[in-house]
DNA sequence: GTGGTCTAGACCACG
DNA sequence: GTGGTCTAGACCACC
């Protein structure tokens, strides 16, 4: 489940994070074609638009530019950069977890604890977040 | 800087988790009130109507009760109930985090690091996440 | 539970009710007084100001009047104006099942099996609605 | 004369119990939309901030669902479910009625033949409750 | 067009 | 003073 639509964050944002890791992790190399507009709406069920606003975002940042007519491509320093975009997004979500965690005093042990148990429990991607969380990060959701 | 409007994440989502972070911490206890929501209002720079609506939803997730004409106080099984709630947020954190560093195809012996460093460098509670990251967590805000 | 504090309909409202319930059942007749403001606001705790207020209302509506210093009375046609008043509550509740019913499309025969076993199960005065209704009688509540 | 704003009821509530009765009636099936939020404020005459309040309402039951940018769709078990809750709602009322029958030593044969009257005089959809009455359903309303 | 959130300001019931 | 509801009108994300 690439995008999730009951997320807070707006989902051509999930998808700019999406390409973002996917441009750090070598998937596609500077000089190559990211997928189409089409390609990607048909693949995350999303109407093609907000790819577009997406693609949008990752030129004005910089990471890929485009081609009329013939694709969208990493930049030189596309890959470098979406590293350290990626670190940036992992660290921003440990500092809002670590933030919470001193908001409710819990003892920086066990926020080491909690965080040691999310790695393993992630290795497995199910949905990691328990039920009826504090979770802040959706809309709660009911069963369709 | 309790709530924050460039967040993706509702304020009255905020205002619910600041609040179940401060009875996970025992800032106000099972019997006591809560800040009435004229005066959160007051302290948080928001409409009164925000607020009655993150206390609507901590009453529905049983951490409070209201008494018209009274306030607002905390459930019996409050402080508890918020305690695993509390966990239950950071865990999604860093969860999030996680996928996150998975996807960018990050080793984790890094995300480990990313985490420690995050951790020490959040005792100081200065706005934590670099700039210009893939940060999902807030909007980009136009005038810093 | 004389008074239901997460009910919908006012509580002064439910006094004024209850009273004319206990009129038209002949609690207290004609001539005789009805409890003092204060008495009533301790066995129902309830706020006086409260009660003070429902007695306004059924002294409006001709039911008592009041002595100073001396009490409030049941007026001559007291009794029975209240008999009157509760069976146009009764049907007005009755009233407002049926149109219920009738707009979920329910057949009249399982309106009245509803009906009976209402009134069975109502014998014993315990909160005879079913859990996670429609109500719109009160608001949803928690245990405290 | 879908909402009545002169009722003690929320205005929200009797939107979620007139969606509850529709879906319960099968007018929308699983998978279908409800009215969208604006045209239903436009029927009912009211403020769209009231239908989105009360739609929040029947999603949190579990009875519909929302898709962004589409519309709200009745949930798989959505009319099921409603059929439940709508025979709650019934029984609610006449729970409530009987009631206050008893408190106001009403006999049971009196009772079911107010009950028989107002099914029978409910078929009309006239406005059924007598002028007067200890009506706890609706404010005195100033110009009738 | 759809739903979701926020602000501003009003009225009511309760203490 | 407290919370609860409603209206008016605004901005945003998504289709």
């Amino acid at each position: 489940m690439p995008v999730d639509p009951n997320n807070y964050v707006p989902i051509y944002e999930q998808i700019v994070e999406h390409i973002c890791g996917s441009l750090a992790a070598g998937v596609y190399r500077p000089g190559e074609t990211i997928p189409s507009i089409r390609a990607l709406a048909l693949e995350f069920v999303v109407n093609p638009n907000t790819v577009q606003r997406a693609y949008q975002e990752l030129e004005r940042q910089g990471l890929v530019y485009t081609r009329k007519g013939l694709g969208i491509f990493v930049s030189e320093n596309g890959s470098e950069t979406a590293r350290g975009k990626a670190d940036a997004a992992v660290a921003a979500r440990f500092t809002q977890g670590v933030q919470v965690g001193r908001r409710a005093n819990i003892p920086p042990a066990r926020l080491e604890a909690i965080f040691r148990e999310t790695v393993g429990r992630t290795n497995r991607p199910e949905n990691g977040s328990s039920p009826g969380a504090c979770d802040s990060a959706s809309r709660p959701r009911e069963k369709p």
